[in-house]
DNA sequence: CTGTTAGCGCCTTCAT
DNA sequence: ATGAAGGCGCTAACAG
């Protein structure tokens, strides 16, 4: 361990510690190091290198407070086990590490007591802004309208129309992954999808359904909704197989749905993508590389939903034009083997 | 956008003022609010009933400027996106949170430039202490010697003996993994597993040899190292099929190869666990519970590393004895369909 | 029991 | 160009 422990550490070097080795006030000094034009080059130049000497480092905290601002943001997920939320948090931690800003990361396990104490936390250490990263794309409950700092909402939207939430575009992705298998000369499009109650999951269906309207088609049977798993990737084509045997594209609500669909399609003596073309959701990579062939998915660009997420934070923390209500952004499709024109 | 944006912010309550509301000095208000016993019971209810009228947080900063102590850690990643940092983070996060320890989270995307830039803004805030999370189990460089704080390595040990690390112990792992697989009765048993240049594919791979041995028996044919992809795991069966078709269970280097293993088992008309058990290694949620069978594998405990890792930290913050060197935790077998004892 | 004073580390007027 | 003084919000000494 790194260093020797114990309640008298070696003090850090303070300004005032850099002021007395240069010879000039704190005050000086400070001016100094902070690029103040008010100081004759050669005195400068002595206070930098007795910084550089004492390897010091200025407070933010003692700066955090005298200026009101802190330069930090708390990231409040509800989990983070799942699969969402970490891209969107690099995104997030990515477009403010550029800008000098340190992130809080919270979890809150899903549990809005924990949420709320984390809220109490972040606020007390005053935070400049706060992102709350939800897990799914149905609303949740805002955090309030009372708070001290601006909030932004990601992935899952508030359900205060007065705040601002960064969501993909669900519809539009179900309706570009559609327009794909069109474009591959697919006519007998199936969708076999997951958890019904999920808003993300109605949302691509109407989506699909839509874009195949435009074409004057309709969907194979009606969407399967089901579970987001491989299991019911497996149930649902078996079934799928047994009514319309003549279907020649799967639109799946996950990657996961996908790998299943795949399996009994191969089982089935169905060729992917000759006879039936497959495209996934979620473009998750130990999912979308593994199988036979590589697996086209939709990508819902979450990083970018972090990112964005941030700058809309970045802004507002800065008094820009106050934003609100949900703005989504594109998704996009990933192109791989299991999808190919009809030969 | 909550609030209204702009410079000019609704004054946060502060000290000063629940003071001047409950009619007292701040020194009582800071007593009163603190628990300190020299105040008056009334007086203490007054104060703290302005409080909570102001809705006063006590500002962090300030109390972490007094104290030499701010109550936050740094949490440094190599790479978020990979697959072992987010259970340590949520472990460290978990653990850090109930004793009211803020984290502060970085990616370094394994650039050791940013990861330098990193190091210097968070001690620039003051944190307590720092966890450096790597993405694989070789020996990392040493931040050094010299910082003010202590700092504990998790997952990645440092190269410095005089750091204090917490690894998963795999040579273990790949002992009880196989320790099961003979409980099962399986006693020609194989090991395909990833890139040789990971440490962990080789302790593994010596652990499951040592445990053979200590039973008299050899592996059948040598580790097959390749990648950590299904692919490999897919090509490493068929070649390993043709050799010995009397294998009785295969030891994979990770869910991923083992989940390729499994499907060419299958193709090959092998069956699982029947014929051939299959055991995979990081119990991924995502493959082993997608698999048919479901898949049997070894979990590094890797939330338990982030615990410990946070709480030998909180050790080293509050002044404990110094640790150092390389500490170990044992890792576990997770019991699914795809091993059974031998009918 | 309560209030006054001092100071954590820094930056910003305002004199000099 | 430099320095002295005040204050950000809070807590720990000491007085009263």
């Amino acid at each position: 361990m790194t260093p020797a422990a114990g309640p008298s550490r070696s003090h850090t070097a303070t300004l005032t510690d850099v002021a007395r080795l240069a010879g000039v006030s704190v005050a000086t000094a400070s001016k100094a190091l902070n690029g103040r034009s008010q100081v004759r080059a050669e005195t400068r130049q002595r206070v930098v290198e007795a910084a550089e000497r004492l390897s010091f480092r200025p407070n933010q905290l003692a700066r955090g407070l005298l200026a009101g601002r802190t330069g930090t943001v708390g990231l409040l997920t509800s989990d983070l086990e799942g699969r969402f939320g970490i891209p969107i948090l690099m995104g997030a931690e990515d477009a403010f590490g550029a800008g000098e800003v340190a992130v809080f990361l919270c979890d809150a396990r899903g549990d809005s007591i924990r949420e709320q104490h984390h809220v109490r936390a972040l606020l007390g250490r005053r935070v400049d802004g706060l992102i709350v990263v939800g897990s799914r794309t149905d609303p949740r409950p805002s955090l309030g309208r009372e708070l001290p700092v601006p909030v932004v909402y990601a992935y899952a939207p508030s359900d205060d129309p007065a705040d601002l939430s960064i969501v993909p575009d669900n519809v539009d992705a179900g309706r570009i992954a559609v327009q794909h298998l069109l474009t591959c000369g697919r006519t007998r499009i199936a969708h076999i999808t997951g958890d019904p109650g999920y808003l993300a999951a109605r949302d691509r269906a109407d989506g699909a359904r839509a874009a195949l309207a435009d074409a004057g088609l309709a969907l194979v049977d009606e969407p399967r909704f089901g579970a987001w798993s491989e299991g019911w990737g497996r149930a649902a084509t078996a079934l799928l197989l047994d009514r319309h045997p003549d279907v020649d594209a799967v639109l799946c609500g996950s990657d996961q749905i996908a790998r299943g669909v795949m399996d009994v399609l191969r089982e089935r003596g169905q060729r992917v993508p000759e006879d039936v073309a497959v495209m996934g959701f979620d473009n998750w990579q130990v999912l979308t590389s593994g199988s036979r062939p590589l697996l086209t998915s939709v990508d819902m660009n979450l990083e970018q939903v972090g990112r964005a997420a941030a700058q809309a934070l970045f802004g507002a923390i800065a008094g820009g034009a106050p934003r609100s209500g949900v703005e989504t952004l594109p998704c996009r499709v990933v192109i791989r083997g299991s999808t190919a024109p009809l030969s």
